[in-house]
DNA sequence: CAGCGCAACGTTATAACGTTCCATTCACGC
DNA sequence: GCGTGAATGGAACGTTATAACGTTGCGCTG
């Protein structure tokens, strides 16, 4: 039915973080949006690419400061946060609750709740699925006649890399 | 083994949170302190007891302005967040991170992971545990050979009353 | 092209949440 | 009493987020 495509494929390991250029990334987004209907924007997009910049949580107020140094444009708290919630609404970002902070999701075209593994060393984050865990909270909701519309599971720790530093 | 003792007992039901008087909660909260050889001041103790009071989770600023109407005291942030780090120490207070609010602990004699079901209609939470879930969670950071230290799960939705009501 | 509607963005102020730093008090063993 | 460490008090500050309101840009209609 769809024509053969020229736009970005999403990726399917499940560990790809590393395997995809921040221009990939971004560009997916784009024909995401366009595939919606919504409007991938020049700020919103400034966003998204500075947090695949990034590589870890990135603060809103950091944002701020990032636009401002390297665009030389100043912007308000409100205009990142309007772009951050835009981009949370796409599922294209998601929010660290326990840092406050953001981070680009690495599969933006699966309906999936994440898991974010973060670590206190590195101050990176991973995200996982895992559908087990999903349907775990979905049963216990279930008990309590719970109506979800929103799951947050952050684990905070040591990345195996940083866990090793430690030990030594 | 140990004498029959006087001192308030934990329950062991599951949804009890509707089972025991805030004055049981605070007393089996002292009684976990002293046998830790840890102190349970004044200041703390009326933190604790407000949580317990309020029946819905609350923020550290809600609290300050709690202490100052009914003890006539005024309190700074510094303090109340100092008992609620001492409180949160001793497991028995939790912070709900998508909230930055605080609920106070069903079972602090426990050593478990909880888990929270957060109605948006309401503002009231409920605490569960599902050792399920943290076996999960234990075994995806094995597979990431990740170290956690805390962990976070937290459902916002609308919990079985409320959810009536918005269908009626 | 005038006028309108609408989405996005800009600007200022302020609310809400949390910490740093330093001084003071209090409990407790000596 | 007296030193010591834990706990508290309080001012100032830092960080995160939203409210309120105005402006810009762009497509549509007449």
């Amino acid at each position: 039915m769809t024509k053969p495509s020229t736009r970005p494929r999403p990726c399917t390991d499940p560990d790809c973080r590393r395997q995809h250029s921040q221009r990939e990334r971004v560009a997916l987004a784009e024909s995401i949006c366009e595939e919606r209907g919504v409007q991938m924007t020049e700020l919103r997009r400034r966003v998204l690419e500075l947090l695949w910049a990034s590589g870890e949580p990135t603060s809103a107020y950091q944002l701020i400061e990032a636009i401002k140094l390297r665009d030389s444009r100043p912007v308000g708290p409100p205009t990142v946060y309007r772009a951050l919630h835009f981009l949370m609404e796409q599922g294209l970002v998601s929010r660290i609750e326990s840092l406050n902070a953001y981070v680009p999701c690495v599969h933006p075209e699966r309906d999936h709740d994440c898991l974010f593994f973060i670590c206190s060393g590195c101050r990176t984050s991973v995200e996982l699925e895992d559908p087990r865990i999903a349907g775990l909270l979905a049963e216990d909701a279930a008990i309590l006649g719970f109506v979800a519309t929103r799951r947050t599971v952050e684990v905070e720790g040591r990345c195996a890399q940083c866990a090793e530093t430690d030990a030594a």
